[in-house]
DNA sequence: GCCGTTTTCGGCCCGACTGTTTTCAGTCG
């Protein structure tokens, strides 16, 4: 059983734990054990069945038991005791807006509704008001919530590529308007996560009510919530919701700091402050001894408050970021600028829209010193196939492009098919005449997880290989990775010196920020690429470092922070193809 | 239900808003 689905279980039964009434902290024991087993870098069944889940941060023993409940039986008993007394579906009902766990439970104890159908007919026909605390407005909530196409699924979240393009345009047209001060991106849009579900923008304003109203004004907002000081709530065009907070400048980081997240993140950071006896809020820092109420212009005095280091966005995420940051041992994290090269995009020769020649001068405008042209192999499935005569002819064009640049190594390489047996598509005599050999299963992605592991593993241990690209094959919201043991994996290429791609596009992203992290902790090397397929997406690059950043990854641990002659150093093969 | 450089038991973040109320519980972020 794999990681999702075991979470899933997990999370559905604190669901039904608050549903039954539950304190809260039991039902959030559940949520949390549930993130940690989503989380995990490891198979959790495996860790399960060898006894030690209790590893994984807030799971303990009676969880840890109900996994391997779960595991034996394919249900958890208690779960089960629970779907007897009310109906799985009475969660649909807290999808609607105002409609929480307690209000959902009661309209089941009062009129046995334990559908979103049921809960229809009751508003339309007037029943829903019988029940103490519902009143006109509530079955008009409903109705409204069911005609906007409230289904019982969780709102679909959208990838942060096209959530940070949003935010970005939103946050420069306020900046841009004369009551603005200040106008951050705040929300796990700033944190750089792999989706978003709304966004937060935060500002301080000379006239708080006049950038309000222009907030609401803006083309791209359709309907506007709530308007005033404080801020406004609004909907894009595209149906993202947006939060605009507005404080003054002297409350700035606190604002900034609260709305950054992520709620786990503060969370634990308010606990940890309570023990010390301040409490932290989006309007100051208290110190219970003396009563005061400190305000921050910025989120480094916030930090600084609370005795730590300041923390990077990226790493708000309760991952060991407070402890790390109260022992002033945080990473320095890798940025953009460290990027020395791309080393993995496509021409026209496969399925890119630009040539070799425009994909250079891109990389040369990116201000890097060497680019791989990566077009794909023979067997892909899809594009131009690249025989191995074409490749041959696409070299002498690469050295003919890199002849006439100044200032930019163009390099010749190829992004090669890992067949099922794993061995590469193209012969080793074509593959030695590269300079830079990326390979990636695009292939047969329903094999076994072992058989999987296995062909990945030969492919890293293929002396010409120098790297594996989008290890997992995930596509975010869209496709599962495909099983494979990635412990396995990253041991390999750890031992073999195979670099680990993390593949910037923001479809990809993989390896992802938990696999990136425990690879880089397993001491295999990572090389952030763009997979760019014309020059305007050279770009993505960004949310490749995005989720190095959000992986720990210092520039130490990413090859292509080097130049090349340093990187050729660091790779599985000497200058002659062969292992050193 | 989990967890411990104040604890193996007693804690476990903070504030705003809303609708339905006669003082606030539930919901939301």
């Amino acid at each position: 059983m794999r990681n999702a689905e075991l979470a899933d279980a997990f999370a559905e039964l604190g669901d039904l734990y608050e549903l039954d009434g539950a304190i809260v902290h039991r039902v959030l024991a559940y949520r949390n054990a549930a993130k940690a087993i989503r989380e995990a870098p490891v198979s959790v069944a495996e860790l399960a069945r060898r006894g030690r889940a209790q590893e994984l941060p807030g799971v303990g023993k009676t969880i840890a038991e109900k996994i391997v409940a779960l595991l034996d039986t394919g249900s958890i008993p208690s779960a089960e005791k629970l779907k007897r007394k009310f109906p799985a579906t009475l969660v649909e009902l807290t999808r609607i807006p105002g409609l929480g766990p307690k209000r959902a439970r009661k309209l089941y104890d009062d009129l046995g509704i334990g559908t979103l159908e049921e809960l229809r007919h009751a508003a339309e026909s007037g029943t829903l008001s019988d029940v103490p605390g519902f009143g006109p407005k509530a079955a008009e909530n409903v109705l409204a919530a069911l005609a906007a196409g409230a289904d019982g699924r969780p709102r679909r979240r959208i990838l942060l590529s096209k959530a940070l393009t949003v935010a970005e345009d939103l946050a420069e047209a306020l900046r841009e308007h004369p009551a603005a001060d200040r106008v951050e991106v705040a929300g796990s849009a700033r944190r750089g996560t792999e989706t978003v579900k709304d966004l937060d923008l935060v500002a301080t304003a000379h006239d708080a009510r006049a950038l309000s109203d222009a907030f609401a004004g803006l083309s791209a907002v359709s309907d506007v919530g709530s308007s005033g000081e404080a801020g406004a709530r609004a909907l894009t065009h595209n149906g993202l919701s947006v939060d605009l907070k507005i404080v003054p400048p002297r409350n700035f980081g606190n604002l900034l700091q609260h709305f950054s997240g992520s709620k786990r993140h503060n969370e634990a950071l308010r606990a940890d402050a309570v023990r010390r006896g301040l409490h932290v809020s989006e309007y100051g820092v208290t110190d219970d001894s003396t009563g005061t109420t400190h305000s921050c212009t910025t989120e480094a005095e916030v930090y600084e408050l609370l005795g730590m280091a300041y923390i990077e966005p990226e790493l708000r995420e309760d991952r060991g970021e407070l402890r790390a940051a109260a022992e002033g041992r945080l990473p320095e994290l890798l940025r953009l600028e460290d990027l020395r090269g791309d080393l993995h995009c496509h021409t026209t020769a496969s399925d890119g829209r630009n040539s070799i020649e425009q994909m250079a001068r891109g990389a040369q405008r990116r201000g890097y010193s060497y680019v791989a042209i990566t077009d794909h192999s023979a067997s892909h499935g899809f594009g131009n196939h690249v025989s191995p005569d074409d490749l041959r002819r696409q070299i002498e064009r690469v050295r003919e492009v890199d002849a006439g640049l100044e200032g930019i190594t163009v390099l010749a390489g190829t992004e090669v098919n890992v067949l099922p047996d794993g061995s590469p598509d193209y012969d080793d005599d074509l593959l030695a005449e590269l300079d830079w050999v990326i390979a990636s299963v695009h292939t047969s992605f329903r094999m076994s997880e072992r058989e999987m592991t296995d062909r990945m593993v030969r492919a890293i241990e293929h002396p010409l290989i120098d790297a594996i690209g989008h290890p997992t094959g995930r596509l975010i919201e869209r496709r599962e990775p495909y099983a494979v043991n990635l412990e396995r994996v990253v041991a390999a290429a750890a031992e073999a010196r195979t670099f680990l791609e993390i593949n910037g596009n923001p479809d990809r992203r993989d390896l992802s920020e938990i696999h990136a992290r425990m690879a880089a902790e397993a001491g295999a090397t990572i090389v952030i690429d763009s997979d760019a397929h014309g020059v305007e997406t050279q770009a993505n690059v960004r949310y490749g470092v995005i989720t190095a950043r959000r992986a720990w990854l210092t520039a130490a641990h990413v090859a292509n922070t080097r130049e090349w002659p340093e990187l050729l150093e660091l790779r599985g093969r000497g200058a002659d193809g062969s292992r050193p």
